[in-house]
Formats: C-alpha cells, sequence, structure tokens
DNA sequence: CTGGTGACCATTA
DNA sequence: TTAATGGCCACCA
C-alpha cells in the first residue's frame, strides 16, 4: 500500500477490485475491464489494473487470474511470464499467447459453462 | 496547476 | 487481423 495520504474512497475501490478478483474460479479468467464493472467502477478498467500493481505482498488474491480484454497477458516482463506459468497449471490453455475468452473467460455467473 | 505514465478498452479504419 | 485514436482516471514529478 501506499502512503498515509491514501484516501477512503480509492482504499474502498481497491479493496472491491480486491474481492472481485478473489471470486472468480479457478481455470476461469477475467479481464480488467469486467473486474472494474463488476466492482461497481464501469470504465474505470485502468483502476483495476491500478489496484493489482498495487497489490499487498502475500495476499491470497488470485491477481494471475486476470488479463486483459483480448485474452492477452498485460503484465510485462518476468511477472507476465510466471502469470502464464499460473494459468497453464490451472488448466488454462495459451495458444499463441492468447486465451480464449469466450470458453474460459467469467461473467460472475457461476452456472455459466466454460465450453459450448 | 500541468503533463506524463500505465497489469485498459471500445471504436474506427 | 493489427494500428491508431480518444476516453478513462489514479498517481507522481
Amino acid at each position: 500500500m501506499q502512503g498515509v495520504g491514501m484516501r477512503v474512497e480509492q482504499k474502498d475501490s481497491y479493496l472491491r477490485i480486491w474481492q472481485t478478483v478473489l471470486r472468480i474460479p479457478r481455470g476461469r479468467v477475467a479481464s480488467y475491464g469486467t473486474i472494474a464493472r463488476l466492482s461497481g467502477l464501469p470504465g474505470q478498467a485502468r483502476l483495476a489494473g491500478y489496484a493489482l500493481h498495487n497489490l499487498p505482498r502475500g495476499a491470497g488474491i488470485p491477481w494471475h487470474r486476470v488479463i486483459n480484454a483480448m485474452g492477452r497477458i498485460s503484465l510485462p516482463g518476468a511477472r507476465g511470464t510466471e502469470q502464464e506459468r499460473i494459468l497453464r497449471k490451472e488448466g488454462i490453455p495459451i495458444t499463441g499467447g492468447r486465451i480464449d475468452m469466450v470458453k474460459y473467460g467469467w461473467h460472475s455467473q457461476s452456472g455459466k459453462r466454460a465450453k459450448k
């Protein structure tokens, strides 16, 4: 987290985003925009990315299940490589650097099928 | 205040 | 399909 200057409202936004990410089931992924929308922050996908960037160390947040709207990993560098590895381990295929959002995208409905 | 940056996105060409 | 563009907004110098 940041300094003491962090305001209550934005901290609340971060908490909401983290809680939403926490709801993503194993074997599914969600886009930053989806996370923002489900957190009551429509159109603020960037904030979702920012909140994840500021994740507290060691929190049990499945940050790796959040990717961009095109089914690609946005996190650059070694962290991105790690994310790809974890997702594969959870059973999500990544072909050509992409994930099939139609099959593996999460839409907050537990009843929906992962496959057609 | 202003300007730059970023784990973004929808639209348009 | 990719690339450019404008919008979005917290954060920082």
